[in-house]
DNA sequence: CGATTATTCAATAGAATACTTGAGCATTTG
DNA sequence: CAAATGCTCAAGTATTCTATTGAATAATCG
């Protein structure tokens, strides 16, 4: 192989690579990419979601789709997509830890939007497993169902965000609670903890979501889980 | 945090960190990516080395800069860019795999320009470490002196790929070779073997190149090496 | 100091991307 | 079968990205 094939090669080879790169390039998609991680959608469930027009969705899907990190199952009328591979997530992973790394611009919107309130001491991954094996903890799982049942973590009750007033005589008052959303910038638990500590439950939020807790392999159910 | 503020934290985080995949959403930007993971270089150098104007790469390495994933250092004229963490390999490590698992592409392009012999039984770093640890094999690095010098395995030689068939008599002609260079797409290491083999040698290369090894913190070297 | 060198900047043209609108297609429902 | 639904596609426009050119800057050398 000469100098000029060589070079043909490389450029070639790292544009394909750039492809990958090119659909994680776009906030947007970062979102839908994160909503997929929780579980498979519609197109006009993720349109909805991410505040998209469904076009535009579909336009970002496409585009997702053409490097293959998205994969669709069509039923009836609607088409479901979902994550291709576990790598996307470790993909997304990488991104945010290098903006958190990197990006003061990072820090500055979470002090911005965050009160330091709703971000008071959050609990690991590791930390709440101790706990869930001492059963000295209540797993309240606030994302929407349909995200519970496509897999949460062993032991957890739902109850989405939005019914949380109105059920809290589900919930033991001498325990401690821990509630779970989608990820360390989601914030249905923060809402959660501020709701429970203010009626006087002792309630914490887990630093991280369920597919950290999913890709660390750690305890994971499926399904409509206990009433 | 009422709906319309949730959107625009939710954005505005999303959009930071697409910067991020936005820095390796070119072709030419992983190129760079890639050399500068070997050793810290100027424009110049990498200009040549990627095959890109000097004013190009310099605007590449802007990009790469405002989100802070290259670091730079001024030497008099010169200003040196090296990578700004260990984390931006793994990001480019992360594409790389993905790439290959969900690009039919890349396995065309790898067929079509690597023959089968070039590709011929590469061994893994396991494999080296234990053969290192047996003595059994003799370690031959081929990048340049220069990216040698910021680091090797520990106890491999230097010789440049380019000075190989001109100091052939350094090589020991009982002992196994095995010729690594900067990663699994870098030919050095392939055309290294096809001299050695044709010379009557028994050399292999390493599938992975310098940087895999060292993400993996197995034993590495620093400096000018043994003569 | 003036010339040289390495790098960056500014302006530009052309390519690619993002979002909207409205039409089109396939499947299901009444 | 017609209407409704969920999604995709095509075209148009605004924006952003890429590479080139030539000038500007800044450190070094004679």
């Amino acid at each position: 192989m000469n100098g000029a094939h060589k070079r043909e090669f490389k450029d070639q080879l790292f544009e394909q690579f750039a492809r990958i790169g090119k659909s994680v390039a776009n906030g947007h998609r970062l979102e839908i990419l994160e909503l997929l991680a929780q579980a498979p959608r519609t197109v006009e469930d993720l349109a909805r979601e991410a505040g998209l027009s469904v076009a535009n969705a579909s336009q970002h899907l496409q585009v997702l789709r053409r490097c293959n990190v998205v994969s669709v199952k069509r039923n009836g009328l609607y088409a479901y997509y979902g994550l291709a591979s576990e790598d996307v997530l470790t993909l997304c992973r990488v991104l945010r830890r290098l903006g958190e790394k990197h990006l003061a611009e990072v820090q500055r919107l979470v002090d911005a939007y965050l009160t330091s309130r709703q971000r008071l001491e959050p609990i690991s991954c590791e930390e709440l497993l101790r706990r869930i094996r001492e059963k000295a903890v209540w797993v309240l799982d606030v994302r929407p169902r349909q995200e519970y049942e496509a897999g949460h973590i062993a032991g957890a009750r739902s109850i989405p965000l939005a019914e949380l007033k109105a059920r809290l005589k589900e919930i033991p008052r001498r325990k401690q609670i821990v509630a779970y959303c989608r990820g360390p910038y989601c914030v249905f638990a923060d809402e959660a903890v501020a709701v429970l500590s203010s009626r006087g439950y002792r309630a914490v939020r887990l630093r991280e979501g369920f597919p950290e807790w999913k890709s660390r392999h750690l305890p994971v159910e499926a399904g409509p889980g206990v009433p």
